[in-house]
DNA sequence: ATTGAGCATGGGG
DNA sequence: GCCCCATGCTCAA
């Protein structure tokens, strides 16, 4: 990488692309001309590198040469309308060439260009190895010379010389800034790359797959201003490649010419073979392609990445998919064959093809390896970001702009837009600033993917599932199952070790992170949270963010914060990033879900509209691109990403639904009167505070077909009949009944006997008995579960018994605390310990707790009145002194063994022996509300009472 | 009995 | 109809 010291002109190649260009589908121009302080992606972190040296190159920019056709494009030409044949010279941001008069050409292909033209302009620097001078401020001499790592730069054949003792990743490095000398380099490279001693290092291959995909970055950016295509739909169509131009440029190219005009020249060819000729994917090469990857099989593992169904892969990959383009070399060569060919057939879709990924042609199966590989995922990271420069309408770019997804182009176009990294400005700007000890100066941030967990993911298991496509383009190959262990920073620097491994799957694979539970604790996640993966380059490492579901700002490669601990709701996840306030922002992020276009062909998804309709509608506010019309609304079943497992169980959701639904019903306006708002001419009540529950109440339609609406007294529970339009406060007494006069007091006696109103209400109002001191059964229905047990400890205490069994747990209304109730839905929670102080563990003890006390206080009483009060028939033995009797199959069912030491900390047991307890069972707090009637403590302590029932 | 590893299944795109 | 992938299921430790 450049060093901070470089002057502006060196450093202008660099990466950080502004936003136009990042997005532009052609410039030729090279990054000296941005103008303006580029956006991610990447991000440049470390210390500020100099602004962009805004030397011009040597013409009139913004003239297009079709305008003046007859004027050399060059400024400085002497006699700029001179008569004759106008030749091309470098390619402009326009698509377009400079058209040069001849002398001016002549001074181009010589590669003096700028020695005739450029003495007096800014970015001459010396050849830091043979101290020749070079302009380093325009894009004719841009391939002149290679920014060194320590600084300065070395002319083009110093640099060459030097490669040749370069390791891949340090070619690679250097390389970034020689674009044109990319077949050469190649070659280089190839003969002088030695493999690690020994296996093929994992390491070094993670090592070298980073730096050189981050490289990518660098190399890709700049390449493709030099090399982009033009913008158009003549370009670079989904789908099309210039797979014929680049085949017949493929011998070409191994002797092409070193120099700038050299250089020009093929790109000239190659742009005039490429503007002219959209063939699709040759099948020729694709195979060509298959077996240079497979011509190596020590070094490369044809399994690797869908290596299973490489045959198949081999088949497909003759199917034009323009979809993948980007990665397509890359993967071919970089272990993701059947990828490549089953996804990414457009392989050496774009621009640089030729000049690298292609540079040893189909010929040299043979001396494809590691190097290779790197070659041609550096190849195909420029071809994937020109392929996407290509593709991407301005909508899009604008989009990008604004900070929507970013990454590389290779992700966008390949990647399914759920996995799009929503990372905003602010948040590369954060994580930049988490690592500038870590990072060399002018390191990138790339962001490379996001997921949304799963339940799977963020569950004890500690596998956290890879999308695929992710997984293959940027993680290192794998061709074993059992992968290999990658480092990962989270956004405090703090480095985790996972394993990325893959699991064969239905001819494909599977890969998933292993051990991921500690980092995913760590930063507190739950499914729903978004983990990013960014890579900071060069240095190649990966960054693990995150982003809490809850959260509306972004806690993206951010510290870990604790959102709170309670799993956000589904719907929680259908707003994962977080508005920002800065034009880049993203915007909150939609769900995924049906984010994504519908649409599997890559083709579409690359398509602009596509992606409007699909990630990036996401987006969102006001100004941003998403908002833009013609949009397609995104479908309601786009809950989130692939949550569809994380929303709950048909059941479950339905029991939530009729709660939620009962809860609107209770719902009453606050206290306080509303502020009335309009809004586009309609009046909204406006509440400063949320509503409160209201009391339940009951609508009947007695026999004379009058509706009204039973309540309950909170004091004396009985109940009053209400008009149908009466809101009951949440406590609501006798007192309150405005509408009753005669029973506005709770000495009134009840309109109607407790059998009449039974029949009208489906609930059992027995409640109102129990001021007088007589125990209904009928009132448990007001206290549900751990309720219901405390409560029958309570009414057992020689009274009356539930007369009937009520196994099952009542439908839960608002406000109830019974076990089932408190807990998160069934499965959804965690597990409690024995230890656990959560509401629910507490609450479950002390009902316990009294429960059994009162049990205990029962049962003594119980057997000292026995003997005179024992009545034939009725199997009154204290059940638990012999631990017989009650329920002995729904105890003995029960695995667990009941401790009733409720004061211990684990006093959520009940040991049966020592406390002569009935319940025998264990309170499972994990136990599924469902299978209450089998083995909760409720329904045994309801099956003990009831077979005890003095 | 618990936990982990790995494969299988099947819904959804 | 294929592929992805979330999760279930089975088996072994």
């Amino acid at each position: 990488m450049s060093s901070p010291a470089q002057p502006p002109s060196t450093r202008a190649p660099a990466p950080a692309p502004s936003p136009s260009l990042a997005a532009a589908p052609i410039s030729v121009q090279p990054p000296p001309l941005q103008q303006k302080p580029p956006p991610p992606p990447p991000v440049v972190v470390g210390p500020p590198a100099p602004a962009p040296q805004q030397q011009q190159q040597s013409g009139p920019p913004h003239a297009p040469p079709q305008q003046r056709p007859r004027i050399c494009f060059n400024a400085h030409c002497k006699d700029p309308k001179s008569d004759g044949q106008r030749r091309r010279g470098w390619r402009l941001r326009s698509g377009d060439f400079a058209d040069l008069c001849d002398r001016c050409y002549g001074s181009f292909e010589q590669g003096s260009f700028c020695e005739n033209f450029h003495l007096d302009v800014a970015g001459w620097r010396n050849c830091e190895s043979c101290g020749k001078r070079l302009h380093c401020g325009c894009i004719v001499s841009v391939h002149a010379y290679v920014l060194l790592d320590t600084g300065g730069i070395d002319c083009i054949l110093c640099a060459r010389k030097s490669h040749a003792t370069m390791a891949p990743s340090q070619i690679w490095s250097s390389s970034v800034h020689m674009p044109q000398n990319v077949a050469d380099r190649k070659d280089n490279y190839v003969k002088n790359w030695r493999p690690p001693a020994g296996q093929f290092s994992s390491q070094w291959r993670q090592n070298n797959l980073w730096s050189v995909s981050s490289i990518q970055s660098d190399l890709q950016q700049r390449l493709a201003y030099e090399f982009d295509r033009p913008s158009g739909s003549e370009k670079l169509l989904p789908g099309r490649t210039y797979i014929h131009a680049h085949e017949k440029k493929f011998d070409d190219i191994h002797d092409r010419p070193t120099t700038p005009a050299g250089m020009n020249q093929i790109i000239r060819e190659r742009y005039a073979n490429g503007h002219t000729q959209h063939s699709s994917l040759d099948p020729t090469y694709s195979y060509a392609l298959y077996h240079r990857e497979g011509s190596n099989p020590n070094i490369h593992d044809h399994s690797h990445h869908g290596g299973e169904n490489d045959h198949l892969s081999s088949r497909k990959g003759v199917t034009p998919d323009p979809c993948s383009a980007v990665s397509a070399a890359f993967k071919l060569d970089s272990h993701h064959p059947s990828s490549i060919l089953k996804d990414d057939p457009s392989t050496l879709p774009v621009g640089l093809s030729p000049s690298f990924s292609s540079a040893n042609g189909p010929k040299d199966h043979i001396r494809i390896g590691p190097t290779q590989q790197q070659q041609q995922m550096a190849s195909s990271s420029l071809q994937k970001q020109l392929y996407s420069h290509s593709l991407i309408d301005n909508d899009f770019q604008a989009q990008l702009r604004n900070g929507r997804p970013r990454m590389d182009a290779k992700a966008r176009s390949q990647l399914l837009p759920r996995y799009w990294p929503r990372i905003t400005d602010q948040e590369l700007q954060h994580l930049s600033g988490e690592y500038p000890k870590n990072s060399t100066s002018n390191s990138v941030i790339t962001p490379l993917f996001e997921k949304m967990l799963s339940a799977s993911d963020a569950g004890r298991i500690g596998r956290l599932v890879l999308p695929k496509k992710c997984a293959e383009a940027y993680f290192p190959p794998i061709s074993q199952a059992e992968g290999l262990p990658l480092k990962v920073q989270d956004a405090s620097g703090k480095e985790w070790v996972f394993q990325f491994r893959f699991w064969p799957n239905n001819n494909s694979r599977m890969y998933v992170l292993e051990g991921v539970t500690p980092c995913i604790q760590s930063m507190q996640l739950q499914a729903g949270d978004t983990v990013t993966f960014s890579r900071i380059d060069p240095e190649g490492k990966l960054v693990m963010g995150f982003r809490k579901a809850t959260n509306l700002s972004t806690e993206q490669e951010q510290p870990i914060k604790s959102v709170n601990g309670v799993p956000p709701p589904p719907e929680a996840n259908i707003k994962v990033s977080a508005p920002d306030s800065s034009p880049n922002a993203a915007v909150p992020r939609p769900v995924k879900a049906n984010a994504e276009s519908k649409s599997s062909s890559p083709v579409e998804q690359a398509t602009p509209s596509k992606m409007d309709k699909g990630a990036l509608t996401q987006k969102e506010g006001p100004g941003t691109a998403s908002s833009s019309p013609g949009l397609v609304k995104r479908k309601a079943t786009s809950v989130g990403p692939k949550i569809k497992r994380f929303r709950m169980d048909s059941e479950e959701s339905m029991e939530l639904k009729i709660t939620w639904e009962e809860a609107q019903e209770l719902l009453r306006p606050p206290l306080k009167a509303p502020s009335i708002v309009v809004v586009d001419g309609h009046e909204f009540e406006e509440y400063e505070e949320p509503p409160v529950l209201g009391r339940r109440t009951y609508f009947v339609t007695d026999q004379s077909g009058e509706n009204h609406q039973w309540a309950q007294c909170e004091d004396c529970s009985k109940w009053r009949k209400l008009p149908v339009d009466a809101l009951l406060p949440s406590k609501w007494t006798c007192s309150d009944n405005k509408w009753d006069p005669e029973r506005s007091s709770c000495d009134s006696a009840q309109e109607i006997n407790m059998e009449e109103l039974a029949e009208m209400i489906p609930v059992k109002p027995g409640a109102a008995k129990k001021s007088k001191g007589k125990v209904d059964t009928d009132c448990i229905d007001v206290s549900d579960g751990l309720d219901t047990l405390a409560n029958l400890a309570i009414l057992g205490e020689g009274e009356s018994l539930p007369s009937q069994p009520t196994t099952r747990h009542p439908r839960h209304r608002p406000g109830c605390s019974c076990i089932v109730c408190i807990q998160p839905p069934s499965g959804k929670g965690p597990k409690h310990k024995q230890t656990c102080t959560c509401n629910v563990c507490m609450t479950v003890r002390r009902r316990f707790r009294t429960l059994m006390m009162r049990r205990e206080k029962r049962q003594s009483v119980k057997d000292s009145e026995m003997p005179r009060r024992k009545e034939p028939g009725q199997s009154s033995e204290p059940v638990p002194q012999t631990g017989s009797g009650a329920a002995p199959t729904s105890t003995a069912s029960s695995p667990k063994k009941a401790d009733t030491n409720g004061d211990a900390p684990e006093g959520m047991a009940v040991d049966n022996k020592r406390t002569s307890s009935p319940i025998k069972n264990q309170i499972d707090l994990n136990s599924q509300p469902e299978r209450e009637d089998e083995q909760s403590p409720k329904s045994d302590a309801m099956r003990l009472l009831r077979d005890n029932p003095t």
